[in-house]
DNA sequence: AATTGGCACTCGATATGCCAGAGTGCTAAA
DNA sequence: TTTAGCACTCTGGCATATCGAGTGCCAATT
């Protein structure tokens, strides 16, 4: 990380913020006309080339502005961006629009990518809480009608699902009772994502009687537990990315990309820290080259558990972009703490 | 409904097809070498004149070729198309798709709507099943921990919804019987979609101990059945109608557009019959004057109650998409009634 | 009377050339 | 080291020319 001089600092940063705002290329004359700085700009002309020498930023065309390169962008992020906390007025949307949520973990978790995909105009993704803690915590199977029962399974984290099973013969309290038995010795308190369809053999092969009855009925309990991973990545907002000139028809690929659940999965939890951002292609995947994807962890009970992301232009307005989003990820993790005490 | 002579039903069926095809205006010339009619581009020029004049065909620009009017669509799928049954292909692909989601009702109309959208590549609309039918068939209240309990709601549709909730004094055998005695006098076989707030209120009034215990359960209550109206609309494959080059940047607002609830359930419900082929204008959105919207109801247990729907371009393959649409709601609806019997 | 070949015409799409403006790099002076 | 000045470059917009697909119409043919 070499040193800049404070002017190159400054130049730097003012080239970014502008470009943010206007998405126009900024040149050496409207960078001093709206940053007051004291210099003229020839001056800042040939800063501005050895910034460019030294590769924090690009020229589209010979005779264009400057725009910031992504290790500008980068060196903004890290040295020079200003640590706000969040705009009273985005911070009164937040409280307002997860208000209603409040008590239901899974609603939470949508409620807040809806309000980051809004405040931000970018996609946004989230995860739900998982990780050791997500184990299962109660399967309850309710008759409804003589072959029919609702399956609800709930974690640990307070992700809740249900379905419908039928099964042949007739529901009785032996058949419960089995069931809670196996239940209770081979599924609560395992995590859910380790119920693999092999150990639903094994388990079904161990039962003694009623066969016909509990396999369907462990089928269920398979599925259900395995969907509580699978809905963990939910993409909203998408459609934000088209109203955006920055990718022009390059946002369609770069949707369909966002669509996949696995490959958007790899780039989610890549990253490691509490706020991790990802700068053009240090994204590793090439749909993502001209996009920056920001991520922010909450932690359920102390623990680091899901996170909320940003995926947008490398344009994006990152000070305000982070910002909401330690603010949200912050808040969210409390109300999910507090949804699940008991 | 004019008649038209042979040759001219003949023509518009080309066009119309050979337009949906290319998405090209398709011209004199064009039309006889991939139609094999046995007359000369002139005479094909003097009948295109007169569709054209009998408001069937437009030109886009004066020296162009003829794609249909709204009209000519109209004339086409009422008298010219022809009615196949779907394609072996894509009846495979239907089959093995849906085959997963079987025995659940909400995942049987979320996956056949997700089969819609891929199979047309058009926007695809599923509502659930509703009606006189959906009414409130079971609600269960199962404590996980000394303050919270996971309340679970299943109407006759088989729609099934479930969230947390929290009281604040400890939960017991005498708060449970309370309120399932609640649920069996005032829910029970109510309409989902009938239990307003303001019946909430009267019924909390009548408590007569423990009110500050029952009134977060029975708000749960509300919430959980009118949200089995909420989600009934859903919307899938938006993305879609951006590959279509058909609308250029007019997808976007078209998108904005689809995401309100209000007035996409508006364009749904106001189709009467089994099926329903709403072309351009005659959608009375102007948001829609370039699309079209087909509409295909199911039943189930012999009532038609749900539907799933196709949103495209005017210019989308009308054949293929309702044969395809004829097959899927007639095999959903048997699924979920199925689903439902016991 | 219907069909056909021929022909002039229209208009979008594409390519070309030109101009203005914004911005640069460089040089020489302060 | 900074600044003013100047020549240069490149984009974007605009007008113009050209090409070609497709039409409408007319006269000739069946």
């Amino acid at each position: 990380m070499p040193e800049l001089s404070e002017r190159k600092k400054q130049i730097l940063a003012n080239v970014v913020e502008m470009y943010i705002k206007s998405g126009e290329p900024v040149g050496s004359k409207g960078l001093i006309s709206s940053s007051g700085m004291n210099c003229s700009s020839a001056t800042v002309r040939n800063e501005m080339n050895e910034l460019d020498q030294m590769g924090y930023l690009v020229q589209p065309h010979t005779s264009a502005g400057r725009i910031p390169s992504e290790k500008g962008y980068r060196y903004y992020v890290d040295n020079l961006m200003p640590r706000r906390d969040v705009d009273e007025f985005t911070k009164r949307m937040i409280d307002a629009g997860i208000a209603p949520a409040a008590g239901d973990p899974e609603k939470l978790v949508n409620r807040a990518r809806e309000l980051l995909a809004d405040i931000t105009k970018c996609a946004a993704v989230s995860t739900a809480p998982v990780g050791e803690l997500n184990i299962i915590r109660k399967i309850e199977l309710v008759p409804v009608g003589m072959h029919t029962a609702m399956m609800v399974l709930l974690t640990s984290n307070g992700i809740l699902k249900s379905r419908l099973c039928r099964i042949e013969s007739d529901f009785n309290v032996t058949i419960l009772e089995q069931f809670y038995n196996i239940v209770e010795s081979f599924f609560i308190g395992k995590p859910s994502g380790e119920i693999s369809p092999a150990e639903i053999q094994t388990i079904a092969a161990s039962v003694e009687s009623n066969y016909f009855v509990m396999l369907p009925l462990l089928a269920a309990v398979s599925d259900l537990s395995g969907s509580t991973n699978d809905s963990k990545l939910i993409l909203g907002g998408g459609a934000n990315l088209l109203s955006r000139k920055d990718y022009g028809d390059k946002a369609i690929p770069l949707l369909e990309f966002l669509n996949k659940k696995e490959p958007l999965s790899e780039v989610i939890r890549s990253s490691k820290d509490d706020l991790s951002i990802r700068i053009g292609s240090e994204n590793l995947f090439k749909q993502l080259e001209d996009s920056s994807v920001v991520v922010s962890k909450y932690s359920v009970k102390g623990d680091n558990s899901g996170s909320i992301s940003v995926i947008g232009p490398t344009r994006m307005d990152y000070e305000s972009v982070i910002s909401s989003m330690r603010y949200l990820s912050d808040l969210l993790g409390r109300l999910i703490t507090s949804a699940l005490e008991e």
